[in-house]
DNA sequence: AACATTTAAGACTAATTTGTCTTAAATATA
DNA sequence: TATATTTAAGACAAATTAGTCTTAAATGTT
């Protein structure tokens, strides 16, 4: 699996969190955001809290509280999201596991796998979660296995 | 983490049977191997049963015997030996984990990952294993934390 | 036949990831 | 102040992956 299912979730819930943004509703409670995506709501808290840790998110508690992004859903790229959860570790180490594989000590995939990791990593670092729920709006794209991007837009 | 170890250590041991194949050794012990990759014994010996089962390698039970290729390493691309341990999911499978994300039902990421994801699958279905072996020995490449191609040259 | 070598198979343990549950702390509202 | 709402934190359990160990079966050698 390419990204752990704590990562998955963490992107799926942000782009649930980015799309209530645009519609002006900066802290949205994480049992919606669950509830809504179907997810664990536990499980859940403790992702947004390495997202927080990161600084990619704030929280506020109580009544009306929630989380939030800490910059606006246009300037967060999944990268961040994959950085924050996984590690960066997909993109840098060596596809065979040898430690300290690069050019100076390559492992024989060393060369292809450099090159296709890149791409992933432009494929991560040049997407951002803005750009993916205008996207998902226009085309009512998926995110849970029960419900898209327009099922969201009145709570 | 792309390949889980099991994958990983498959590749590894696959490149040394390769190379040992090249000197006319076609059953290479699996003590050989676990001995020379620093890999567990018994660990890789039920990996190479994941090999074997799917008709990628034959075994030979006994003294002189070991596991080996049922074709040339030329004939053998790693996305078999991938395909044998990991399965094929990696490529095609939804990066944001969705049931039946595809054409038809796209999650926002879809098309973008759809795209990385062939240029990965084209890396492993593109090399076969005697390429990366007579690459790793003309270039010395490493095969484990400790050994590189050329230590393997004299048993 | 007896013995040594080697893979096969499966039980078992350890580590990691995933998921659940309970309690505490913060905040808003009445 | 009392109460309801919400995140924080951490213990705990379940599932998966990784790794170990023992015994059986097959094969070659003496």
């Amino acid at each position: 699996m390419l990204l752990s299912k704590a990562c998955i979730y963490a992107i799926r819930a942000s782009l649930y969190i980015a799309a209530m943004h645009e519609q002006q509703r900066p802290f949205v409670p994480i049992r919606e955001v669950s509830d809504k995506l179907n997810l664990s709501f536990h499980f859940l808290t403790k992702i947004f809290q390495q997202l927080t840790s990161a600084g990619l998110m704030k929280s506020y508690k109580g009544p009306n509280g929630g989380i939030a992004f800490t910059k606006k859903p246009a300037e967060i790229k999944l990268i961040e999201i994959v950085a924050a959860v996984d590690g960066l570790g997909l993109f840098h180490e060596c596809v065979l596991g040898l430690p300290g594989c690069g050019k100076n000590k390559p492992c024989p995939l060393h060369d292809k796998w450099a090159y296709t990791r890149e791409a992933l990593q432009i494929m991560f670092s040049s997407t951002s979660l803005d750009e993916l729920t205008s996207k998902g709006k226009r085309m009512n794209l998926r995110l849970s296995d029960e419900i898209s991007m327009e099922d969201l837009i009145s709570p």
